[in-house]
DNA sequence: CCAAAGGCAAGTGCATGCACTTTTTGCCCG
DNA sequence: CGGGCAAAAAGTGCATGCACTTGCCTTTGG
């Protein structure tokens, strides 16, 4: 967990957003932590400036929150906000099998079925880390083979803003199995062209996600008052 | 055109953010202007520093386009890009809508139907700015009737990105009444609460908005290199 | 007359500084 | 021993300054 310095391109207030979201989506910056501007800007040996440009723009995208006067922590959402995310989820996920089902191209659904057929090796062999790669790149195959950009950006943003909650879903015993049945029926529906069918798999398929993730779900939110320097 | 000083809480930085959308959304800055961070500095009486930040967060939420060292202008939306917005409008609009449907409460109920009959009155009169004024309200109702934070966040940042190209769609001849009697279809589905019924009246609803739109769409986006600077 | 080169003005990107706000600390008093 | 309070420390918000990049405009050689 730590492609650092793979995050060298642009700005530097772009690196400072990306190598801070990277944190906040994988879970190494908890819901609730502290943002010091200060810290952040000696940790990555720029000037304060470009830190809090990145912050107020991750505050912008909804992934930190910032209280005037008072710093910037890591977004907190509620048990209610996280039901409404993963709601929607299902939601967008749903739209983007539909119109994957009608719009996507011949090379489309044959990478997007070679793909998932090589994905179930990962499922036998249990390699849990293998799968998720997979598991990854079959959802972005959904959302571009939907060929509308907004839907496509709305998508991505909103699971990354799930992301740190769905990390240890895969741990429920048989969840990557059941995962890939889930998936199959998904593409099933899309090679024949059946909207209604993908849709309705995709936004099942989340749900279950989302039920999995609940159980876990409480990524226990940092105490605002906790100093927690350690971790910094 | 100048609402000026209502613009007057949260930092500096918040103010300028506010700034700065509401003339792009009300199409007072328009797709392909040159946002020059020393005259809005000069414009607004602040230093570069918050218009900077302002800028770098509409950027993150896409109505500001920035070009590393070459400065920012507002966001460029090509045909097809808008075309996706106008889709996945529809679609946010149709969840609203089968959310609305089952879960708003009596209050909201009765109010969404009181409203919307006044605005009745509005379509006899041709009160077109009035209307408006109903017609958003009504849809923000919808919004918010959905009784999920993250679906509603979505819906209204994508409606205030289509909103410059929305406005002229009520000089068509007849569409303030052919709107009322969509709205129309929309509140009795949702008043019985009939879910699939709102979904498509709503996702109906945006399609011919859409189209009555895309007529007029065509904002004429400035010439990137053509200075213009006597707006400003 | 045109094309390439060079220099200049405008504007961006980041660092630094300072005023102001919040938080913490340590002290006093009940 | 705890509650409150004031001063210090920490941290944020914005302004300013300077180095660097870009685009333009002039100049010069073909």
């Amino acid at each position: 967990m730590s492609g650092r310095r793979l995050v060298r391109s642009g700005t530097t207030v772009d690196q400072m957003v990306r190598a801070i979201a990277d944190r906040i989506v994988t879970g190494y910056l908890r819901p609730g932590e502290k943002l010091d501007e200060g810290s952040l800007a000696a940790r990555f040996d720029v000037s304060r400036t470009p830190v809090r440009e990145a912050l107020g723009q991750l505050s912008a995208i909804g992934l930190v929150e910032r209280r005037p006067n008072r710093g910037a922590i890591v977004a907190v959402v509620t048990q209610e906000h996280l039901a409404s995310m993963f709601e929607s989820m299902a939601e967008l996920e749903a739209i983007c099998a539909r119109f994957s089902a009608e719009r996507m191209t011949g090379a489309e659904r044959r990478s997007l079925e070679m793909e998932h057929q090589a994905s179930a090796r990962m499922v036998q062999l249990g390699a849990e880390e293998d799968y998720e790669y997979f598991n990854t790149e079959f959802h972005s195959r959904l959302y571009r083979g939907a060929h509308n950009t907004h839907i496509h950006d709305l998508t991505v943003a909103t699971r990354s803003r799930l992301a740190p909650f769905r990390r240890a879903q895969f741990m429920l015993p048989g969840r990557l199995a059941k995962s890939w049945q889930e998936h199959d029926v998904i593409v099933t529906a899309i090679m024949r062209g059946d909207a209604a069918a993908a849709g309705k798999a995709a936004q099942d398929h989340v749900s279950i996600v989302s039920e999995a993730s609940a159980v876990f779900a409480t990524v226990d939110p940092v105490e605002t008052r906790l100093s927690r320097s350690a971790r910094q």
